[in-house]
DNA sequence: AACTATTCATAAAT
DNA sequence: TATTTATGAATAGTT
């Protein structure tokens, strides 16, 4: 068709080539459409020109015909990814749903619920657990008590430290030529500070271990 | 083309439609193949026929140019069901794992493992639940003893009401004008099996209530 | 499947 | 890019 016969390669003139292309593809997607109506079929086409522009038609819907495609012609291939990954997705979470389901039994156990489906055994076992449980949080909560009472005699024994020392310098000033009474008056500043903090302290304890 | 133009509308006669379709299926491939050749353009052509039966050809690579679909033609479209899939997928598992942390830690915290990072306000309820976990364990423990010694309370009175019944049939039998030895030792027969199962139900209640 | 009359597609020119 | 034209290709109906 057209002037003269065409032989079968590419056509080297970027112009013409650009033309036929056009012409073709037109030509070529007609066809398709005037398949599918005529006969009945499904037919898809992709196509993309040499500089990547994409052309397409479906006579009933791409994605259907690429996935008819892939179960008539990719299926046995089964190690295609977009099969291997679903399959794979699938079981992960059906895994981590079992995973909750038995975390979630147990945790109702610890809590005293659902009791109803063990027996003797089982249920014996779980006080055992549970009198570990408590015993390791009250360990935990009188080391916390501990510590932060050890924690408490230290300072409060550097405070009662510094205060013999502050009680001592002031003496010192009073009985030596003292300067002025403004230096007094700051060290007794001082010392009521840290008598404060002292305070504080004790009371905090005292919340702590309630 | 042909003898009279063709409407554009499904052939009816099956045996006409069949050869229309083998005839234009092979000009469409054939013009597919031309295209991609003159052109230098990737073509990609899917045909199925009514009956099921799959055709194709691609320039390239069928995978190659689908992928490439996906990306010029599918990509921008998010609503696409693989990548709105995919996307739920991912989100699903997320969402199933963070439950699982939560529930390992929880699980933990109640066997007393993981207490470092815990406040003294936390373990005081942690400690709390896990007195009242321990607390209806040993409620339900109860309850099936209970149950059990209550059943064989039943059972043993029942066994005793059949004694009595026994021994006064047996007592009758001795007194009356008694036809044979064999009715006495069935009696006496009977009278030991019921003793047997009084005392096996004893020994199972010990078992029980350890 | 092969033939043939006819329509269609399109290469080249404009 | 669109239209025209001349020609080869495709194919509907027939055998």
């Amino acid at each position: 068709m057209g002037r003269g016969k065409v032989e079968m390669k590419r056509i080297e003139n970027p112009t013409s080539r650009q033309v036929t292309f056009s012409k073709r593809r037109n030509g070529l997607l007609k066809k398709a459409f005037e398949l599918s109506i005529l006969c009945d079929a499904e037919v898809a086409l992709l196509i993309f020109s040499s500089t990547g522009k994409a052309y397409q038609f479906a006579s009933h819907d791409m994605d259907r015909s690429i996935g008819k495609y892939r179960s008539e012609v990719g299926l046995p291939d089964s190690s295609n990814p977009q099969f291997r990954t679903m399959e794979f997705w699938r079981s992960e979470i059906e895994e981590l749903k079992r995973s909750i389901n038995t975390l979630e039994a147990r945790l109702k156990h610890l809590s005293g619920e659902d009791l109803l489906s063990l027996g003797m055994r089982d249920l014996k076992q779980l006080e055992r657990q549970l009198k570990i449980g408590v015993e390791r949080v009250r360990s935990r909560k009188r080391r916390i008590v501990s510590d932060h009472a050890t924690l408490l005699k230290r300072r409060h024994k550097e405070l009662h430290e510094d205060n013999t020392r502050l009680q001592k310098r002031l003496k010192e000033l009073h009985d030596g030529n003292l300067s002025s009474t403004i230096v007094g008056e700051n060290v007794c500043s001082m010392f009521q500070q840290r008598i404060l903090q002292d305070e504080n302290l004790l009371k905090e304890a005292e919340k702590v271990s309630h």
